[in-house]
RNA sequence: UCCUCAGUAGCUCAACGGCAGAGCAUCCGGCUGUUAACCGGAGGGUUGUAGGUUCAAAUCCUACCUGAGGAG
């Protein structure tokens, strides 16, 4: 039986609501991943993702490639019993840091290689290693290997970042032998065209589940929104449509209304740590002054363990302070705000009200 | 009572005759498959006080004030 299962639609949208097997139990789609891309989810433990029903996090194959190595991690039994996560993984295998990494490596056809301060050694990464990391890291959901252009490029930099990616796919279909399904990447940048050009070879391999990447780069949110819209319409209905690295709550949203169900973000864990937090009236910047005395919780509505206990004057004081649980909690709020809202939203659409759910403002408070 | 040293941004200190600066703090902005508990911007001064020397003084001189240390 296809892992993947649709049960619910949403009469106004191209949202559905699905269920993908996992050989680390099932994740009810659409779905939020948090980003531990070492293989934690900085300053979150996993004992609360599990008690929040969290089914699955995101980590990066390269990362790990480089720090502790593959052989560290083979060694304690693969990536799950080695960070100590009983549930789904997924890995990002690379790609993305071809663009945040840029300065860094030389890529050609056959791969790319980083070389920088991490180590101070070189890696070199192809199609072929990628999967061969990701089987052996035993993860659920492995990521073809691709070039993740950044924007604005020029066109023929795209283009080639399409042609590459095409071809790595085919390469990571044939070269993947490990226990988890294989996910084929959509690039395209801004270019309609090229999206539609690169979405029918990657269908042809009949991969499991398909991503769009190279969205939210560095675009406007117009173009962040079109491209998605766009992107989905391209990809399998029956297949898990992932979109990569978005983003706010209200993109979340927006990005399941146009058929997509896995999604993973910096975003809850790197601003929380920054001091900024997501809630339902808005974006709540924790350090400003205005927040000084304000006895408020973060969002008086959220049932998380920093809402219940803590408020806006407390968290604001330890994050002035530089306290170490400051960025934790509030990392700790957006995450669980963000699994909480894809949680409603998929009540929404069990229940056919999803076109009348209501996105959190974008707007500071 | 005398001697020595020190007083510069909220704090710690640079500048030692030639445009008064930095770090931290404060305030503001940014962050979308993490090189990020990060990056960027702004505000903030009668240089302890009062005189003097000089084209020019935070800087040199005098007195006073405050603080630290020492002597008696």
């Amino acid at each position: 039986m296809f892992p993947f299962q649709i049960f619910a639609r949403d009469p106004a949208s191209s949202a559905r609501r699905g269920n993908l097997t996992t050989n680390h139990g099932e994740i009810e789609t659409p779905c939020f991943l948090p980003v531990g891309t070492r293989g934690a989810v900085k300053g979150v433990e996993f004992d609360r993702l599990e008690e929040w029903d969290c089914r699955a996090v995101l980590a990066n194959a390269y990362h790990l490639m480089v720090r502790p190595g593959e052989e560290t991690i083979g060694a304690a039994g693969g990536l799950h019993a080695f960070i100590g996560w009983k549930r789904a993984i997924l890995t990002d295998s690379g790609g993305f840091q071809i663009m945040s990494l840029a300065s860094r490596r030389v890529i050609t056809e056959d791969g790319v290689e980083f070389r920088g301060p991490e180590d101070g050694s070189a890696h070199f990464l192809t199609p072929e290693r990628a999967m061969q990391l990701q089987a052996g890291f035993g993860v659920d959901i492995a990521m073809a290997l691709d070039v993740c252009p950044p924007f604005p490029a020029e066109r023929a930099e795209v283009g080639r970042a399409c042609r590459l990616s095409e071809d790595w796919a085919r390469r990571s279909l044939r070269a993947y032998r490990g226990p988890g399904l294989l996910f084929a990447i959509l690039q395209g940048g801004t270019h309609e065209d090229l999206r539609r050009r690169s979405a029918p070879p990657l269908l042809d391999l009949d991969f499991p589940g398909y991503a769009i990447g190279g969205v939210a780069v560095g675009e406007t949110k117009e173009a962040i929104r079109s491209i998605t819209a766009l992107s989905a319409g391209l990809l399998p209905e029956g297949k898990p449509r992932y979109l990569m690295g978005v983003g706010t709550p209200a993109d979340l949203l927006a990005s399941v209304r146009a058929g997509c169900d896995l999604f993973d973000c910096v975003l809850p864990t790197r601003n929380g740590r920054m001091g900024h937090v997501y809630t339902r009236q808005g974006e709540v910047t924790i350090k400003h002054e205005r927040f000084k005395d304000d006895l408020a919780p973060l969002d008086p509505e959220c049932r998380c363990p920093v809402c219940r206990r803590h408020s806006r004057a407390y968290l604001r004081n330890l994050f002035v302070l530089k306290d170490f649980s400051a960025p934790m909690l509030l990392s700790l709020h957006n995450v669980y705000f963000y699994l909480d809202w894809m949680k409603r939203i998929r009540e929404a659409l069990e229940a056919g009200t999803l076109e009348k759910l209501p996105a959190p403002p974008e707007e500071k408070v």
